[in-house]
DNA sequence: TTAAGAACTGAACTGTGATTCAATCCTTGT
DNA sequence: ACAAGGATTGAATCACAGTTCAGTTCTTAA
Protein backbone atom coordinates (compact mmCIF):
# COMPACT_ATOMS: atom_id res chain seq x y z
CA UNK A 1 0.00 0.00 0.00
CA UNK A 2 1.33 3.50 -0.07
CA UNK A 3 -0.42 6.79 0.22
CA UNK A 4 -2.19 7.58 3.29
CA UNK A 5 -3.63 10.87 4.35
CA UNK A 6 -1.17 12.33 6.98
CA UNK A 7 -0.76 15.08 9.32
CA UNK A 8 0.38 17.66 6.99
CA UNK A 9 -2.44 16.71 4.17
CA UNK A 10 -4.93 16.60 6.66
CA UNK A 11 -3.76 20.29 8.00
CA UNK A 12 -3.27 21.77 4.18
CA UNK A 13 -7.31 20.57 3.86
CA UNK A 14 -8.26 22.49 6.76
CA UNK A 15 -6.43 24.88 5.26
CA UNK A 16 -8.21 24.72 2.01
CA UNK A 17 -11.26 24.83 3.53
CA UNK A 18 -10.62 27.40 5.54
CA UNK A 19 -9.76 29.08 2.74
CA UNK A 20 -13.05 28.22 0.21
CA UNK A 21 -15.30 29.64 3.53
CA UNK A 22 -12.78 33.20 3.24
CA UNK A 23 -13.57 33.27 -0.15
CA UNK A 24 -16.96 32.18 0.02
CA UNK A 25 -17.46 34.95 2.85
CA UNK A 26 -15.58 38.25 0.27
CA UNK A 27 -18.03 36.87 -1.80
CA UNK A 28 -21.03 37.49 -0.21
CA UNK A 29 -19.36 40.42 1.41
CA UNK A 30 -19.34 41.81 -1.78
CA UNK A 31 -22.47 41.00 -3.52
CA UNK A 32 -24.58 39.45 -1.36
CA UNK A 33 -26.12 36.02 -0.90
CA UNK A 34 -27.49 35.75 -3.88
CA UNK A 35 -24.36 36.65 -6.05
CA UNK A 36 -22.07 33.54 -4.04
CA UNK A 37 -22.31 30.93 -6.70
CA UNK A 38 -20.28 28.34 -6.06
CA UNK A 39 -18.89 28.79 -9.26
CA UNK A 40 -17.54 32.53 -8.06
CA UNK A 41 -16.65 31.12 -4.96
CA UNK A 42 -14.27 28.69 -6.33
CA UNK A 43 -13.00 31.29 -8.12
CA UNK A 44 -11.85 33.68 -5.95
CA UNK A 45 -10.54 30.76 -3.82
CA UNK A 46 -8.66 29.64 -6.74
CA UNK A 47 -9.65 25.78 -6.32
CA UNK A 48 -12.20 24.31 -8.83
CA UNK A 49 -15.94 24.10 -8.36
CA UNK A 50 -15.84 20.38 -7.94
CA UNK A 51 -13.15 21.24 -4.93
CA UNK A 52 -15.66 23.32 -3.27
CA UNK A 53 -17.73 19.89 -3.19
CA UNK A 54 -15.25 18.13 -1.24
CA UNK A 55 -15.14 20.46 1.41
CA UNK A 56 -18.62 21.45 1.66
CA UNK A 57 -22.05 19.14 1.19
CA UNK A 58 -23.68 21.58 -1.11
CA UNK A 59 -23.83 25.58 -1.70
CA UNK A 60 -26.90 25.86 0.86
CA UNK A 61 -24.61 24.21 3.67
CA UNK A 62 -21.54 26.21 2.33
CA UNK A 63 -23.47 29.79 2.60
CA UNK A 64 -25.20 28.59 5.86
CA UNK A 65 -21.44 28.14 7.85
CA UNK A 66 -20.40 31.37 5.86
CA UNK A 67 -23.64 32.81 7.42
CA UNK A 68 -23.13 31.44 11.09
CA UNK A 69 -19.41 31.95 11.44
CA UNK A 70 -19.87 35.34 10.17
CA UNK A 71 -22.70 36.14 12.69
CA UNK A 72 -20.94 34.33 15.33
CA UNK A 73 -18.13 36.41 15.24
CA UNK A 74 -20.40 39.51 14.83
CA UNK A 75 -22.45 38.34 18.32
CA UNK A 76 -18.81 37.56 19.71
CA UNK A 77 -17.73 41.13 19.44
CA UNK A 78 -20.65 42.37 20.75
CA UNK A 79 -21.11 40.17 23.50
CA UNK A 80 -17.31 40.89 24.78
CA UNK A 81 -17.75 44.90 24.39
CA UNK A 82 -20.76 44.23 26.66
CA UNK A 83 -19.14 42.01 29.19
CA UNK A 84 -16.15 44.29 29.45
CA UNK A 85 -19.15 47.13 30.59
CA UNK A 86 -19.02 46.02 33.68
CA UNK A 87 -22.12 45.16 35.85
CA UNK A 88 -24.40 48.25 35.52
CA UNK A 89 -27.41 47.17 33.32
CA UNK A 90 -27.54 50.55 31.86
CA UNK A 91 -23.98 50.47 30.60
CA UNK A 92 -24.78 47.05 29.19
CA UNK A 93 -27.12 47.76 27.26
CA UNK A 94 -26.12 51.04 25.87
CA UNK A 95 -22.72 48.69 24.86
CA UNK A 96 -24.65 46.10 22.96
CA UNK A 97 -26.46 49.10 21.25
CA UNK A 98 -23.75 50.65 20.21
CA UNK A 99 -21.29 48.53 19.37
CA UNK A 100 -23.68 46.50 17.11
CA UNK A 101 -25.14 49.66 15.60
CA UNK A 102 -21.56 50.95 15.12
CA UNK A 103 -20.32 47.69 13.97
CA UNK A 104 -23.40 47.37 10.74
CA UNK A 105 -23.15 50.83 9.69
CA UNK A 106 -18.95 50.09 9.33
CA UNK A 107 -19.59 46.44 7.27
CA UNK A 108 -22.68 47.44 5.70
CA UNK A 109 -23.13 45.01 3.19
CA UNK A 110 -22.49 42.12 5.43
CA UNK A 111 -24.82 43.49 7.76
CA UNK A 112 -27.20 43.98 5.39
CA UNK A 113 -26.52 40.63 3.89
CA UNK A 114 -26.92 39.01 7.73
CA UNK A 115 -29.37 40.92 8.67
CA UNK A 116 -32.04 41.60 5.88
CA UNK A 117 -30.90 40.37 2.78
CA UNK A 118 -33.49 37.59 1.19
CA UNK A 119 -32.43 34.50 1.26
CA UNK A 120 -32.69 30.89 1.26
CA UNK A 121 -34.99 29.07 4.06
CA UNK A 122 -31.92 27.13 5.22
CA UNK A 123 -29.69 30.21 5.65
CA UNK A 124 -32.39 32.05 7.16
CA UNK A 125 -32.79 29.18 9.86
CA UNK A 126 -29.45 30.56 11.06
CA UNK A 127 -30.61 34.06 10.69
CA UNK A 128 -33.09 32.81 13.25
CA UNK A 129 -30.75 31.51 15.61
CA UNK A 130 -28.70 34.98 15.20
CA UNK A 131 -31.60 36.73 16.43
CA UNK A 132 -32.18 34.62 19.09
CA UNK A 133 -28.66 35.09 20.46
CA UNK A 134 -29.02 38.92 21.09
CA UNK A 135 -32.55 38.56 22.12
CA UNK A 136 -30.50 36.46 24.88
CA UNK A 137 -28.58 38.69 25.69
CA UNK A 138 -30.69 41.33 25.66
CA UNK A 139 -32.82 39.01 27.78
CA UNK A 140 -30.14 38.96 30.73
CA UNK A 141 -29.38 42.47 30.63
CA UNK A 142 -32.96 43.86 30.91
CA UNK A 143 -33.76 40.98 33.34
CA UNK A 144 -31.01 43.06 35.76
CA UNK A 145 -31.86 45.97 34.85
CA UNK A 146 -35.28 45.13 35.68
CA UNK A 147 -34.17 43.39 39.37
CA UNK A 148 -31.80 46.18 40.04
CA UNK A 149 -34.85 48.95 39.48
CA UNK A 150 -33.11 50.45 37.02
CA UNK A 151 -35.70 49.44 34.49
CA UNK A 152 -39.38 49.62 34.60
CA UNK A 153 -41.18 45.91 35.28
CA UNK A 154 -42.11 44.57 31.64
CA UNK A 155 -42.22 41.09 29.51
CA UNK A 156 -38.75 40.30 29.56
CA UNK A 157 -38.39 38.22 26.13
CA UNK A 158 -41.08 40.32 24.57
CA UNK A 159 -39.54 43.19 25.45
CA UNK A 160 -36.10 42.49 24.45
CA UNK A 161 -36.60 41.38 20.87
CA UNK A 162 -38.62 44.66 20.89
CA UNK A 163 -35.54 46.41 21.49
CA UNK A 164 -33.12 44.14 19.00
CA UNK A 165 -36.36 45.01 16.33
CA UNK A 166 -35.97 48.64 17.36
CA UNK A 167 -32.58 48.85 16.76
CA UNK A 168 -32.51 46.84 13.55
CA UNK A 169 -35.78 48.38 11.94
CA UNK A 170 -33.64 51.66 12.59
CA UNK A 171 -31.25 50.36 10.40
CA UNK A 172 -32.67 49.58 7.31
CA UNK A 173 -32.71 52.36 5.19
CA UNK A 174 -29.16 52.92 6.19
CA UNK A 175 -27.95 49.52 5.56
CA UNK A 176 -29.57 48.20 2.50
CA UNK A 177 -27.51 48.82 -0.61
CA UNK A 178 -30.09 49.73 -3.29
CA UNK A 179 -31.67 52.54 -1.17
CA UNK A 180 -28.45 53.67 0.16
CA UNK A 181 -25.28 53.43 -2.23
CA UNK A 182 -23.38 55.95 0.08
CA UNK A 183 -23.32 55.78 4.14
CA UNK A 184 -25.56 58.04 6.35
CA UNK A 185 -24.00 61.21 7.33
CA UNK A 186 -24.21 61.13 10.96
CA UNK A 187 -23.92 57.80 12.27
CA UNK A 188 -23.35 58.74 15.64
CA UNK A 189 -26.32 60.77 15.75
CA UNK A 190 -28.69 57.55 14.05
CA UNK A 191 -26.92 55.48 17.07
CA UNK A 192 -27.74 57.82 20.11
CA UNK A 193 -31.52 58.57 18.80
CA UNK A 194 -31.94 54.68 18.76
CA UNK A 195 -30.16 54.03 21.86
CA UNK A 196 -32.38 56.56 23.32
CA UNK A 197 -35.44 55.49 22.23
CA UNK A 198 -34.46 51.84 23.95
CA UNK A 199 -33.55 53.46 26.83
CA UNK A 200 -37.14 55.62 27.31
CA UNK A 201 -38.45 52.15 26.44
CA UNK A 202 -37.48 50.50 29.20
CA UNK A 203 -38.17 53.54 31.51
CA UNK A 204 -34.25 54.34 32.05
CA UNK A 205 -32.59 57.52 31.22
CA UNK A 206 -29.98 56.71 29.11
CA UNK A 207 -25.96 56.67 30.37
CA UNK A 208 -24.34 59.79 28.72
CA UNK A 209 -21.42 58.90 26.60
CA UNK B 1 -63.26 40.66 -40.67
CA UNK B 2 -65.00 39.00 -37.32
CA UNK B 3 -64.35 38.55 -34.22
CA UNK B 4 -63.48 42.21 -32.07
CA UNK B 5 -62.78 42.19 -28.20
CA UNK B 6 -65.95 43.74 -26.89
CA UNK B 7 -67.37 44.32 -23.63
CA UNK B 8 -68.21 41.31 -22.21
CA UNK B 9 -65.43 39.75 -23.46
CA UNK B 10 -63.29 42.54 -21.87
CA UNK B 11 -65.20 42.04 -18.06
CA UNK B 12 -64.43 38.11 -18.13
CA UNK B 13 -60.95 38.65 -19.15
CA UNK B 14 -61.05 41.01 -16.19
CA UNK B 15 -62.84 38.47 -13.96
CA UNK B 16 -60.67 36.26 -15.10
CA UNK B 17 -57.21 38.00 -14.31
CA UNK B 18 -58.82 38.73 -11.10
CA UNK B 19 -59.64 35.16 -10.24
CA UNK B 20 -56.01 34.21 -11.13
CA UNK B 21 -54.94 36.84 -8.42
CA UNK B 22 -57.18 35.43 -5.74
CA UNK B 23 -56.25 32.06 -6.68
CA UNK B 24 -52.69 33.19 -6.32
CA UNK B 25 -53.01 35.22 -3.22
CA UNK B 26 -55.13 31.76 -1.52
CA UNK B 27 -52.31 29.79 -2.35
CA UNK B 28 -49.27 32.01 -1.06
CA UNK B 29 -51.83 32.30 2.39
CA UNK B 30 -51.85 28.41 2.60
CA UNK B 31 -48.19 27.77 1.57
CA UNK B 32 -46.34 31.28 1.17
CA UNK B 33 -44.69 33.05 -1.17
CA UNK B 34 -42.62 29.93 -1.48
CA UNK B 35 -44.72 27.67 -2.32
CA UNK B 36 -46.67 29.30 -4.81
CA UNK B 37 -45.27 27.51 -7.86
CA UNK B 38 -47.39 28.92 -11.53
CA UNK B 39 -48.82 25.08 -11.83
CA UNK B 40 -50.26 25.57 -7.89
CA UNK B 41 -51.82 28.76 -9.13
CA UNK B 42 -53.20 27.83 -12.30
CA UNK B 43 -55.00 24.68 -10.71
CA UNK B 44 -56.11 26.92 -7.73
CA UNK B 45 -57.65 29.02 -10.40
CA UNK B 46 -59.14 26.34 -12.92
CA UNK B 47 -57.14 27.70 -15.74
CA UNK B 48 -54.39 26.58 -17.53
CA UNK B 49 -50.57 27.49 -17.38
CA UNK B 50 -50.60 29.22 -20.19
CA UNK B 51 -53.34 31.05 -19.20
CA UNK B 52 -51.37 32.71 -16.15
CA UNK B 53 -49.46 34.14 -18.59
CA UNK B 54 -51.69 35.81 -21.26
CA UNK B 55 -52.58 37.85 -17.56
CA UNK B 56 -49.06 38.39 -15.98
CA UNK B 57 -45.63 39.02 -17.64
CA UNK B 58 -44.04 36.38 -15.73
CA UNK B 59 -44.26 34.83 -12.18
CA UNK B 60 -41.85 37.47 -10.43
CA UNK B 61 -45.22 40.16 -11.32
CA UNK B 62 -47.88 38.21 -10.63
CA UNK B 63 -46.55 37.13 -6.75
CA UNK B 64 -45.25 40.97 -6.40
CA UNK B 65 -48.93 41.85 -7.38
CA UNK B 66 -49.85 39.51 -5.10
CA UNK B 67 -48.19 40.60 -2.27
CA UNK B 68 -49.01 44.34 -3.08
CA UNK B 69 -52.71 43.75 -2.92
CA UNK B 70 -52.31 41.90 0.29
CA UNK B 71 -50.20 44.34 1.64
CA UNK B 72 -52.45 47.62 0.52
CA UNK B 73 -55.61 45.91 1.78
CA UNK B 74 -53.77 45.37 5.24
CA UNK B 75 -52.25 48.94 5.40
CA UNK B 76 -55.85 50.61 4.30
CA UNK B 77 -57.42 48.44 7.18
CA UNK B 78 -55.06 49.83 9.53
CA UNK B 79 -54.54 53.08 8.23
CA UNK B 80 -58.76 53.56 8.11
CA UNK B 81 -58.81 52.17 11.99
CA UNK B 82 -55.92 54.87 12.82
CA UNK B 83 -57.71 57.31 10.95
CA UNK B 84 -61.29 56.40 13.50
CA UNK B 85 -59.35 57.43 16.25
CA UNK B 86 -59.88 60.57 16.19
CA UNK B 87 -57.50 63.36 16.74
CA UNK B 88 -55.44 62.41 19.92
CA UNK B 89 -52.26 60.89 18.96
CA UNK B 90 -51.91 58.54 21.89
CA UNK B 91 -55.19 57.07 20.78
CA UNK B 92 -53.87 57.06 17.05
CA UNK B 93 -50.57 55.32 18.36
CA UNK B 94 -52.52 52.56 20.17
CA UNK B 95 -54.92 51.71 16.90
CA UNK B 96 -51.91 51.52 14.83
CA UNK B 97 -50.33 49.09 17.16
CA UNK B 98 -53.06 47.10 18.41
CA UNK B 99 -54.59 46.87 14.79
CA UNK B 100 -51.28 45.92 12.88
CA UNK B 101 -50.50 43.19 16.27
CA UNK B 102 -54.00 41.94 16.26
CA UNK B 103 -54.48 40.91 12.16
CA UNK B 104 -51.49 39.94 12.16
CA UNK B 105 -52.15 37.23 15.10
CA UNK B 106 -54.94 36.22 13.17
CA UNK B 107 -54.29 35.57 9.53
CA UNK B 108 -50.45 34.53 10.54
CA UNK B 109 -49.53 32.46 7.47
CA UNK B 110 -49.82 35.46 5.43
CA UNK B 111 -48.62 37.87 7.94
CA UNK B 112 -45.59 35.94 8.02
CA UNK B 113 -45.38 35.94 4.17
CA UNK B 114 -46.00 39.65 4.07
CA UNK B 115 -43.13 40.37 6.78
CA UNK B 116 -40.51 37.94 7.03
CA UNK B 117 -40.48 34.99 4.77
CA UNK B 118 -37.77 34.80 2.77
CA UNK B 119 -38.56 36.23 -1.02
CA UNK B 120 -36.75 37.09 -3.92
CA UNK B 121 -35.59 40.14 -4.70
CA UNK B 122 -39.05 41.77 -6.68
CA UNK B 123 -41.25 40.98 -3.79
CA UNK B 124 -38.90 42.01 -1.37
CA UNK B 125 -38.87 45.52 -3.16
CA UNK B 126 -42.52 45.76 -2.62
CA UNK B 127 -41.98 44.80 1.57
CA UNK B 128 -40.30 47.84 1.55
CA UNK B 129 -42.86 49.64 0.05
CA UNK B 130 -45.14 47.99 2.50
CA UNK B 131 -42.90 49.19 5.30
CA UNK B 132 -42.45 52.93 4.55
CA UNK B 133 -46.22 52.85 4.20
CA UNK B 134 -46.21 52.19 7.79
CA UNK B 135 -43.64 54.28 8.95
CA UNK B 136 -44.79 57.39 7.41
CA UNK B 137 -48.17 56.67 9.02
CA UNK B 138 -46.12 56.40 12.15
CA UNK B 139 -44.30 59.37 11.55
CA UNK B 140 -46.95 61.43 11.28
CA UNK B 141 -48.60 60.08 14.68
CA UNK B 142 -45.15 60.70 16.08
CA UNK B 143 -44.77 64.05 14.95
CA UNK B 144 -48.33 65.10 15.78
CA UNK B 145 -48.01 63.51 19.36
CA UNK B 146 -44.47 65.57 19.60
CA UNK B 147 -46.30 68.75 18.72
CA UNK B 148 -49.17 68.28 20.88
CA UNK B 149 -46.71 67.45 23.73
CA UNK B 150 -47.75 63.83 24.07
CA UNK B 151 -44.67 62.60 23.40
CA UNK B 152 -41.15 63.53 23.77
CA UNK B 153 -39.26 64.89 21.33
CA UNK B 154 -36.71 62.81 19.23
CA UNK B 155 -35.55 61.80 15.55
CA UNK B 156 -39.41 61.30 13.86
CA UNK B 157 -38.43 59.03 11.18
CA UNK B 158 -35.87 57.14 12.89
CA UNK B 159 -38.61 56.59 15.70
CA UNK B 160 -41.39 55.43 13.69
CA UNK B 161 -38.84 53.13 12.09
CA UNK B 162 -38.03 51.73 15.72
CA UNK B 163 -41.85 51.36 16.53
CA UNK B 164 -42.38 49.51 13.50
CA UNK B 165 -39.60 47.47 14.15
CA UNK B 166 -40.18 46.80 17.64
CA UNK B 167 -43.40 45.60 16.95
CA UNK B 168 -42.66 43.05 13.86
CA UNK B 169 -39.91 41.76 16.11
CA UNK B 170 -42.00 40.96 19.01
CA UNK B 171 -44.28 39.11 16.79
CA UNK B 172 -42.00 36.53 14.92
CA UNK B 173 -41.46 34.19 17.27
CA UNK B 174 -45.25 34.11 17.44
CA UNK B 175 -45.71 34.15 13.82
CA UNK B 176 -42.78 31.89 11.97
CA UNK B 177 -45.07 28.53 10.60
CA UNK B 178 -41.97 26.11 11.90
CA UNK B 179 -41.53 27.96 15.43
CA UNK B 180 -45.05 27.98 16.62
CA UNK B 181 -47.39 25.42 14.45
CA UNK B 182 -49.92 27.04 17.11
CA UNK B 183 -51.01 30.35 17.68
CA UNK B 184 -49.77 32.23 20.98
CA UNK B 185 -51.58 31.53 24.20
CA UNK B 186 -52.35 34.76 25.36
CA UNK B 187 -52.32 37.31 22.28
CA UNK B 188 -54.02 40.06 23.93
CA UNK B 189 -51.33 40.05 26.49
CA UNK B 190 -48.57 40.23 24.43
CA UNK B 191 -50.03 43.22 22.27
CA UNK B 192 -50.35 45.11 25.55
CA UNK B 193 -46.87 44.64 26.25
CA UNK B 194 -45.74 45.73 22.87
CA UNK B 195 -48.04 48.23 23.19
CA UNK B 196 -46.83 49.60 26.55
CA UNK B 197 -43.29 49.39 25.35
CA UNK B 198 -43.56 51.48 22.01
CA UNK B 199 -45.70 54.31 24.82
CA UNK B 200 -42.50 53.93 26.89
CA UNK B 201 -39.94 54.80 24.23
CA UNK B 202 -42.59 57.83 22.53
CA UNK B 203 -42.24 59.15 26.55
CA UNK B 204 -45.60 59.21 26.59
CA UNK B 205 -48.44 56.83 29.36
CA UNK B 206 -49.97 54.60 27.93
CA UNK B 207 -53.83 54.95 27.04
CA UNK B 208 -56.03 52.07 28.47
CA UNK B 209 -58.46 50.56 26.81
C1' DT C 1 11.41 5.00 -8.43
C1' DT C 2 7.09 3.35 -8.36
C1' DA C 3 2.52 2.11 -7.33
C1' DA C 4 -1.54 2.92 -4.50
C1' DG C 5 -4.77 5.85 -3.71
C1' DA C 6 -6.22 10.53 -2.21
C1' DA C 7 -7.15 15.13 -4.05
C1' DC C 8 -8.41 18.02 -7.78
C1' DT C 9 -10.37 19.48 -12.18
C1' DG C 10 -14.05 21.34 -15.09
C1' DA C 11 -17.00 19.93 -18.77
C1' DA C 12 -21.06 17.33 -18.85
C1' DC C 13 -25.09 16.29 -16.47
C1' DT C 14 -29.32 16.97 -13.92
C1' DG C 15 -33.47 18.62 -11.60
C1' DT C 16 -36.61 21.92 -11.16
C1' DG C 17 -39.92 24.91 -12.37
C1' DA C 18 -40.72 28.91 -15.32
C1' DT C 19 -41.90 29.91 -20.00
C1' DT C 20 -43.41 29.15 -24.76
C1' DC C 21 -46.31 28.11 -28.74
C1' DA C 22 -48.67 25.11 -32.21
C1' DA C 23 -52.99 23.23 -31.95
C1' DT C 24 -57.57 23.88 -30.43
C1' DC C 25 -61.56 26.11 -28.70
C1' DC C 26 -64.66 30.32 -28.42
C1' DT C 27 -66.70 34.67 -29.51
C1' DT C 28 -68.05 37.99 -32.68
C1' DG C 29 -69.84 40.41 -36.94
C1' DT C 30 -71.95 39.59 -41.21
C1' DA D 1 -74.10 29.47 -40.74
C1' DC D 2 -69.48 30.79 -41.07
C1' DA D 3 -65.05 32.81 -41.26
C1' DA D 4 -61.82 35.82 -38.77
C1' DG D 5 -59.17 36.15 -35.17
C1' DG D 6 -58.83 36.40 -30.13
C1' DA D 7 -58.54 33.22 -25.95
C1' DT D 8 -57.03 28.86 -24.02
C1' DT D 9 -54.55 24.73 -23.43
C1' DG D 10 -50.69 21.86 -21.67
C1' DA D 11 -46.96 19.17 -23.32
C1' DA D 12 -42.55 20.48 -24.94
C1' DT D 13 -38.91 23.60 -24.34
C1' DC D 14 -35.72 26.32 -22.01
C1' DA D 15 -32.62 28.35 -18.58
C1' DC D 16 -29.83 28.13 -15.07
C1' DA D 17 -27.24 27.07 -11.36
C1' DG D 18 -26.11 23.27 -8.57
C1' DT D 19 -24.07 18.89 -8.70
C1' DT D 20 -21.45 14.93 -10.37
C1' DC D 21 -17.61 12.06 -11.87
C1' DA D 22 -14.20 10.14 -15.28
C1' DG D 23 -9.84 11.59 -16.12
C1' DT D 24 -5.76 13.77 -14.32
C1' DT D 25 -2.49 15.34 -10.95
C1' DC D 26 -0.40 15.07 -6.64
C1' DT D 27 1.29 12.77 -2.18
C1' DT D 28 2.84 9.12 0.36
C1' DA D 29 5.07 4.61 1.75
C1' DA D 30 7.94 1.15 0.36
Amino acid sequence: MAYRPTEATRASAQAKRDAVLAAARDVVAAGGFAGASVAAIAERSGVSVGSVYSYFDNREALLAEVFRAAAEEEFARVARVVGDAGGDPAARLAALIDTFAERALRGRRMAWSLLFEPVTAAVDAERLRLRRSYRELGETIVADGIAAGTFVDQDVPVVAGAVMGAVSESLVGALNPELTPHPPADPAALIATIRRFCFLALGARPTEN
